[in-house]
DNA sequence: GGAAGTCAAGTCTCG
DNA sequence: CGAGACTTGACTTCC
């Protein structure tokens, strides 16, 4: 088992994510803003790498309007030693990665525009992983998308348009269950029609699920995942206490986590654990996990 | 310098 | 019908 953050790392001082307004878009801007990311990205990966941290999600910030018309540098070539050392730092120290393309990227949008500009999203990611040079364990995690008050024929269209998409892209998306349109099962029935793999995610599930143990949850999500594309990963957090249901924890609740530990023996995975201070939280799971031996084996 | 409003992209829910 | 939420705030303007 791993534990890793996403995107974001507090007590750096830097930020991976830097971005401008389209309207202030230039070449110049673009070089500066990605140099900037990748130079922070290399001190969050040094830091996680010193502290045991061997998961990471990258931010999809990276490389701003890496996938908009307007930007047309070879930002790829431009960047690519700065991309092929990061690799090395990743293989070196034995980390995962892992990028989450936001809301907007829908394999099964009903409008052909959008799927065509989430697949240009998709390519970005695969594009960034690939540069590093990262195995097929390097994953790119979507939701299955909307309902558009017809779930079995969004569902069918996800199928449909995943046997679409290029080698490229298949060898490295996941899905992963959503907190509102769909939970396990469905996820489960796409991976039956497609052998995608699934992450399951523990806070959507106890958000929107069948009432399925969590044991139950990591076996069959794990039954999905082949050699090449490493152990399963998990998404792991616990809600704000006293907010609405779907916001995440502002820092970890160890009793919750726990129990978590406890309620996930013996399965193994790498934890992603989607809580507001990052790093802070990630530390500290780690200190409570290190006594479990799913986590020794890792030395 | 800090507060407020806005930002590429889609969908859904809630008030 | 607009705001908020989503994996994540950061940029820009206004005072």
């Amino acid at each position: 088992m791993r534990i890793g953050y996403p995107c974001v790392n507090t007590s750096l001082g830097c930020s991976s994510s830097h971005t401008f307004r389209l309207a202030s878009y230039s070449e110049e801007k673009l070089v500066l803003t990605v140099r900037s990311n990748l130079d922070c990205l290399k001190r969050i990966l040094n830091f996680n790498a010193q502290n045991g941290i061997l998961f990471f999600r990258i931010t999809s910030d990276l490389v701003p309007f890496a996938s908009h018309p307007i930007n047309t540098f070879d930002w790829a070539g431009h960047f690519s030693e700065d991309f092929s050392e990061l690799g090395r730092m990743v293989r070196e120290s034995g980390m995962r990665i892992s990028m989450h393309p936001d809301q907007f990227v829908l394999i099964n949008a009903k409008d052909e525009g959008v799927f065509r500009r989430s697949v240009m999203e998709l390519d970005y990611h695969v594009k960034v992983l690939d540069l590093m040079a990262l195995d097929a364990s390097a994953k790119v995690q979507i939701h299955l998308g909307g309902v558009y008050n017809d779930r079995e024929s969004s569902i069918r269209r996800f199928v449909d348009r995943y046997k679409e998409l290029d080698h490229v892209i298949k060898r490295r998306l996941v899905v992963e269950n959503d907190d509102v349109n769909y939970g396990l099962a469905d996820c489960l029935d796409v991976s039956r029609m497609t052998g995608l793999p699934v992450i399951f995610d523990s806070f959507h599930h106890s958000l929107k699920g069948n009432g399925e143990s969590l044991a139950e949850c990591l076996e069959k999500s794990a039954r999905t995942w082949r050699a090449d594309d490493g152990i399963p990963m998990v998404d792991y957090s616990s809600h704000a206490p006293g907010q609405n249901g779907r916001k995440h924890a502002p820092t970890l609740d160890e009793g919750h986590f726990r129990r978590f530990l406890e309620d996930s023996r013996p399965f193994d995975f790498d934890l992603m654990l989607e809580i507001k201070d990052k790093e802070r939280s990630a530390l500290r799971a780690l200190r409570m996990a290190s006594a479990d031996p799913r986590f020794c084996r890792q030395g």
